[in-house]
DNA sequence: CTGAAAGCGCTTACAG
DNA sequence: CTGAAAGCGCTTACAG
């Protein structure tokens, strides 16, 4: 069985395909009814469906816009992703996922990928030094908004953040609150700029309150085993800690498991605080406390965002801010 | 900034642009190595990047798959999701995503949407009784392989399959195995016919031991939520349980979270048994006994056999099924 | 060893 | 109210 095409529609219709073109996308302010209905039916019949590839080609607008993500296994990613796939899809875009792993040469891979599918926009979620990946795109008059991760010298591009060092910030300030004082912070790897505001914003802090002590800070990947290496790491000191906080919720999850193990009482003992306030943070037992990001509400700001871009609508402000929240549940 | 195409190239180099394709399409033999090396400097300087759709136009071919899929956010479907982009990735291939949430409408606008794209071949992870839109897939001469979730009528279809009934088999078998005896169920929603599936390993088996009863079968949808309202319900039961299967890991996992907030302790008090072994589960505490699908297995086997489907590889199975396994951790 | 030409399936001024 | 024609950027026999 052929595909069928425009042309197939017109023969039957005994019209041209430019006529079938025109009613089919609804440009048939002058087309007669008669001539449009006749066409619609037959298209019906046919089961006709369009080539978009073709129509792409001619247009060169795709309806199909790339992202760029770490990992989607990761459930902050996935989270996202799924808010982007949501807003898209409710303004007749599609969407080509690609995990970048946070490796350059991966990106580049992807950037090239998508700009080959001519996507009308990409959203980004950098992985690391960025740079050069996004200069090609901006080469390739391709537009984008960079998500949660600052990129050094892309400041004044598009962006969808959230105030990394404020969530620590208020980390800090509720542990301090309830008399904690030996505060551990784990951060993540310096090849990401958040690591690093999340790091000030602890470091600031803890020296607001004369509680700072270089010893306290350790560093590891952004992942549960992350979390588990560290926090054995952490229990080891010879100084005990009153409390951890965790650059985010999976690193926070490994934490919590080995405290468990160990048979520390959270949060009696030992106090957690996590970041990012994944879906999954609220259901585990005890509860996590966390600072939360508003995951969906980034995706879906970044994807209409991008969307307002391509359409060429006005965009107010270039860069948006969110604000985390410290959201009290059961381990701090 | 205009994009640099294929005619740019051979102005440049003074050819033809039929010559500009050969060469950077490696059908090279035949192209004086002169010309070919100035063909190639010069797409490097401009920094060509190819324009596929027009080059899928006239192929037929677009290197990408499609993917269908209930839900990104859920863990067992992005591991899975993860496994078929990479496979895909290393193949030369690119994916589409698209999520279901297991409504029929969304998968048939989608499977549409990826029609009209040309894509080479979908993997569908049916939502339910997904028969009129594979119908779709099968009128267009679009290949796809099934995988996790049989539909009825589709049986002769490609497809990547566990078996379901065994893995509850073995589970059922380990319980009683240790003394239990009361051993409720939790089975997933009656759309899907895994569920069923499960149900009937489980039912087989405790009738083999003479320890069928109805009134411990439960059913709510594989979230977290299903989870945990179900074992609400199971504790309210006069008749004390003393172990739980539930149909998926994240039902597990709201289980657990009520178990525990409850005061009971698992395993001594009540045994629990997941399904899938999604990464999580081992990093939860205590760590979750399972009944273990190979997920990223399944789905790299799935994108290997599309790729080979569509590439006209000789296929000698059309189904495969892989054998589930329990891991025994903490909760059982 | 290389080029001219047709074709992939659409859209879009333009003409009538 | 409708059609002929050119064009989008490639690929692919075919000819020379």
């Amino acid at each position: 069985m052929k595909k069928v095409t425009m042309l197939d529609i017109a023969t039957k219709a005994g019209v041209s395909k430019a006529t079938v073109s025109m009613v089919l996308n609804k440009r048939d302010e002058n087309i007669s009814s008669d001539t449009r209905n006749r066409i619609l039916q037959i298209a019906n019949e046919l089961n006709y469906i369009p080539n978009s590839l073709a129509r792409s080609l001619s247009t060169k607008k795709t309806e199909t816009i790339g992202i760029i993500i770490p990992d989607i296994t990761n459930p902050f990613f996935s989270e996202m992703a799924r808010a982007i796939e949501d807003v898209a899809s409710n303004l007749g875009y599609n969407v080509i996922f690609c995990n970048s792993d946070n490796e350059l040469n991966k990106e580049n891979k992807y950037v090239k990928l998508l700009i080959s599918k001519l996507v009308d926009g990409v959203v980004f979620i950098p992985g690391g030094k960025s740079n050069e990946n996004l200069q090609i795109l901006i080469n390739n008059n391709v537009p984008f908004v960079l998500v949660d991760r600052y990129v050094e010298g892309f400041e004044k591009y598009y962006g969808v953040y959230c105030m990394n060092k404020l969530g620590i910030t208020k980390a800090v300030d509720y542990l301090v609150g309830r008399g904690k004082k030996k505060i551990a912070f784990v951060r993540g790897p310096h090849s990401v700029e958040i690591s690093t505001q999340r790091l000030e914003g602890y470091t600031e802090t803890m020296k607001k309150y004369a509680l700072f002590d270089e010893k306290l800070i350790f560093e590891n990947e952004f992942t549960i085993e992350g979390g588990i290496e560290t926090t054995k790491k952490i229990l080891q000191l010879k100084e005990k800690v009153d409390s951890i906080i965790f650059s985010n919720d999976i690193m926070a999850f490994g934490g919590i498991k080995v405290l468990i193990k160990k048979g520390y009482k959270i949060p009696q003992d030992i106090s957690v605080i996590g970041y990012d306030n994944i879906e999954m943070s609220e259901f585990m037992e005890p509860e996590l406390t966390t600072v939360s990001q508003p995951i969906y509400e980034m995706g879906k700001c970044a994807c209409e965002l991008l969307i307002n871009i391509v359409n060429g609508k006005a965009i107010d402000e270039k860069q948006v801010y969110f604000e985390p929240d410290l959201i009290i549940r059961g381990t701090a």
